[in-house]
DNA sequence: ATGGTAGGGGAAGGAT
DNA sequence: ATCCTTCCCCTAC
């Protein structure tokens, strides 16, 4: 390295990696991203025959000279230099040591600056072996290292100290304006809004009776004379608060300065400013940092934890709706399709929020047009851009889905893309249905034609370790890929940090349509690393390997798919399965989830009650007809949580005249122990108002499902000559799979000009379905057992008396033996609901 | 050796 | 066979 001695050195690959978010930081994928530049690489390989002939040899120098051009393009490109030279100078350290890009190495030198000119003494610098024999330790080192390593690194032994709150979402499909508000750079302003700082906050002690247990929490230092932000702040504050400071002095220069080049300086200074501000959280809690200080970073987020809840218990107070939150975001459904108002709202809201804290600042971040929520870290929304001309447009924004990662491949995140871009349309529901699934039968047809190129099948992984440091290296696909590379010679692209390209395959010579059944997929027996191979592998002369198209087809589009359309009415795992010319019945597991309202954690918490609301909001009730007058079932949920008697439920509810007779005995019959009720129920049920048998129930509840299925065959677009019932199972059994030849391909219903009676069919059909579902959740016991919490289920089916059990048992046999002629006959229902029962 | 934690989701292997 | 845990990777904040 003498030749950089007294030189910089500026690695554009680690300034890349500090200073912009890509996916992959080769050379070439940057020169495409951020230069638009296209570059040709030359694989390590074929350098040795570029010196054959004088024409490759050039071609080889010119490749070279391009690489070492792109680099220097991107060193401009993100400001490097101007850029480094800024941190070098706020933090107080080489330009040189910037230029290594650790982080904590500059927040490191601008602390030791700031404590010493205050005539503080610092401690020295541990090293790894100092820190792990305890020399020096605090209190809280000693308890870590029973737990196991004082480790630098991050996930060894698991997090060291609790983050940042994530709200349970309210998932589903929004289509009125949602609020975005955030905090501005929450941890900075919690340090300074709370003067937490090393000469602040107490060292935690231990417990003198048992020193190896973890500490207690450490609290809240005492506010500095004249508040927060004031001259008595703490050291850290003050540090933190002179970055603010001096960064909107520069933004203030920035207003009125003209000249281009220096506006370019001063913007690159800000940023600067901005960097440093938000670095020194992270270095609180790094363990090797000489400033490292596990107390403080977790005060820091305690506090951002108990701000995010507040400030939604405020909203919730204040009327509105939140549906969502993350460590320092809230979200809030306005139900409104005006903008004014929505502006409104979030002025309300963040008026109140900053009410509470001197420094501390929520602002609106976005208003979303509609957007899909679909799990904590994970939603999509079109976001409202105001144009110059005072014209309204959105955007999309995704965050966290499959799509946006770079470990899928491009065919599963482009249907991906494809749904939710249907999805957040706002176009009717039905048509978004039926595109999307077209779209998959589509996706389907030309995997099998092969006219799907090699580069959409693409999957990327990063080696986090050198390959040969994996324990269970044979279990995973790009370690596996790696090794084989390396073993061929090529080291390029198997180093720790690098990606690795692969795609999933299969050594056969069966057509694309048996590939795609699969056939041949898993036949050795062989686990999914080693089905996984390099795309140069596949493609190379000879090489015997196809595509595992059912692989990609089963593992890649259809879980990217279907957990998008997981809230979306009118399709399922098993429809979407089915446009994907995949077993249905394989399913069915998800289908339960749907039915149900949702998977476990769902109904722990308040969305499930909206999830099941949304898809059920169209079902009729299930009307029953008694001796004394129809009334409508309440569900065996309302039995279970105790708001309506076992007794009564399966009859009609006190009319008008019989209140007064029936009001002594309210109180009891709907909230008293079951113990003293029966005497007095029975009685006050006069025999006019007796409640219905199993038999009649059941008898009942048959009728209820044919005047469902009456309407469905009522659905006035179909005429009665072309779709008789049997062309309209053979819709939706096409693919069930019992004898292949007999089953209509997919690409033969698009040209068909019935098209359009053919697609409301199929929606209406899954409405039918949902109707029958609804009618059942209703009845079935088990199965809203099975939704409540553990610990309320014997309480709970305590409040349902034998005899009305066993009539809703019968009852639900009675609309399991529609559902399960029905057309979607081909999902094992004693499977699909015999998983959700309770032991 | 070189800021943090929270969380979803795939794959595999052991427990049941 | 099904559940549960572990490891791995990537993302949001």
């Amino acid at each position: 390295m003498s030749c950089v001695a007294g030189r910089l050195l500026a690695d554009t690959y680690l300034a890349s990696r500090e200073f912009i978010k890509e996916v992959s930081y080769t050379l070439t994928s940057l020169a495409q991203n951020q230069l638009k530049m296209t570059r040709h690489d030359v694989p390590s390989a074929e350098i040795p025959g570029k010196f054959g002939t004088a024409a490759n040899l050039l071609s080889l120098v010119k490749a070279t000279e391009n690489d070492a051009w792109l680099s220097l393009g991107l060193l401009f490109h993100l400001s490097v230099l101007p850029l480094s030279r800024q941190l070098s100078n706020i933090a107080g350290v080489t330009w040189s040591k910037t230029l290594q890009h650790t982080r904590a190495a500059r927040v490191e030198h601008l602390l030791l600056h700031e404590f010493h000119a205050r005539k503080y003494l610092l401690p020295d610098k541990l090293s790894a072996k100092e820190r792990k024999h305890g020399r020096g330790a605090t209190a809280d080192d000693v308890s870590d290292e029973d737990g196991g390593e004082v480790k630098a690194g991050k996930k060894k032994g698991g997090p060291a100290y609790a983050g940042g709150l994530v709200l349970e979402p309210k998932k589903g499909l929004y289509d009125k304006y949602v609020l975005m508000l955030d905090f501005n750079s929450l941890y900075p302003s919690i340090i300074q809004e709370y003067d937490i700082c090393f000469t602040t906050v107490d060292k935690p002690k231990p417990d003198p009776a048992d020193p190896d247990a973890p500490p207690p929490p450490v609290s809240l230092p005492e506010p500095p004379a004249g508040g927060p932000g004031g001259p008595n702040a703490a050291v850290l504050p003050q540090v933190i608060r002179k970055l603010v400071q001096r960064r909107k002095d520069v933004k203030n220069l920035l207003k009125s300065e003209r000249n281009p080049a220096v506006r370019e300086q001063l913007d690159i200074r800000q940023l600067a400013f901005k960097l440093t501000a938000n670095s020194m959280y992270g270095c609180l809690g790094f363990a090797a940092s000489r400033f490292y200080a596990k107390p403080l970073a977790e005060l820091t987020t305690l506090q951002g934890r108990e701000i995010l809840q507040s400030t939604v218990d405020l909203a919730q107070g204040l009327g509105f709706e939140v549906v969502y939150g993350d460590t320092d975001s809230i979200m809030i459904n306005t139900n409104s399709n005006n903008l004014q108002e929505v502006m409104t709202v979030g002025t309300t809201v963040k008026k109140e929020v900053n009410k509470k804290y001197r420094l501390l600042e929520i602002e609106i971040d976005g208003v979303y047009k509609s957007m899909l929520l679909l799990k904590k870290k994970k939603y999509a929304a079109l976001k409202v851009e105001h144009g110059v001309d005072g014209q309204i447009t959105t955007v999309m924004e995704q965050k966290g889905l499959d799509i946006v990662r770079r470990d899928w491949s491009l065919i599963a995140k482009a249907q991906g893309n494809r749904a939710l871009d249907l999805i957040l349309s706002g176009r009717p529901a039905e048509d978004v249905v039926e595109d999307i699934h077209e779209s998959l039968r589509r996706c389907r047809a030309e995997l099998v034609a092969g006219a799907v190129t090699m580069d959409q099948f693409v999957i990327t992984k990063q080696l986090t370790k050198r390959p040969e440091d994996y324990p269970d290296a044979a279990n995973q696909a790009h370690v596996q890929v790696a090794l084989r590379l390396r073993a061929a010679g090529k080291h390029e692209g198997t180093n720790q940090g690098e990606t690795v390209p692969y795609v999933i395959a299969v050594k056969t010579d069966a057509s694309g349509e048996d590939i795609a059944a699969g056939k041949c997929g898993a036949a050795g027996g062989k686990g999914l690393a080693d089905r996984a191979y390099h795309p140069d592998e596949v493609t190379a002369e000879g090489s015997g390997l196809k595509l595992d198209l059912h692989y990609y087809l089963s593992q890649q589009v259809h879980p990217v798919v279907s957990r998008l359309c997981q809230p979306i009415e009118g399709t399922d795992a098993a429809r979407i399965a089915d446009c994907l010319g995949l077993d249905p019945s394989k399913f069915h597991h998800q289908i339960v989830h749907a039915a149900a309202g949702g998977d476990d954690d769902d109904f722990l918490n308040a969305g499930s009650a909206l999830d099941d609301e949304e898809r059920f909001r169209r079902c009729a009730p299930l009307r029953l007809k008694t001796e004394a007058g129809a009334f409508d079932f309440p569900g065996v949920a309302a039995i279970l949580a105790g708001k309506v008697d076992g007794d009564a439920a399966l009859a009609p509810p006190p009319k008008k005249e019989e209140e007064g007779a029936a009001k002594e005995n309210a109180g009891e019959t709907l909230n008293a122990a079951a113990a003293s009720a029966p005497a007095k129920a029975a009685e006050t049920l006069s025999s006019s108002r007796k409640p219905l048998s199993g038999h009649a129930l059941a008898n009942q509840v048959r009728l209820a499902v044919r005047a469902a299925c009456m309407d469905y065959y009522a659905t006035p677009l179909r005429s009665d000559d072309e779709l008789a019932p049997a062309e309209t199972r053979n819709v939706s059994l096409r693919v069930a799979g019992e004898g292949a030849g007999e089953h209509a391909e997919p690409g033969t219903l698009p040209g068909d000009p019935k098209l359009q009676g053919v697609m409301s069919k199929v929606v209406s059909e899954a409405s039918l379905y949902t109707q029958l579902v609804h009618f059942r959740r209703l009845l079935c016991v088990p199965d809203a057992l099975a939704r409540l919490p553990e610990k309320e289920r014997d309480v709970a089916r305590a409040r349902v008396p034998p005899a009305t059990a066993e009539a809703l048992r019968l009852a639900v046999a009675a609309v399991d033996e529609t559902l399960e002629r029905s057309a979607y006959r081909w999902i094992n229902l004693r499977e699909l609901y015999g998983c959700a029962g309770v032991a």
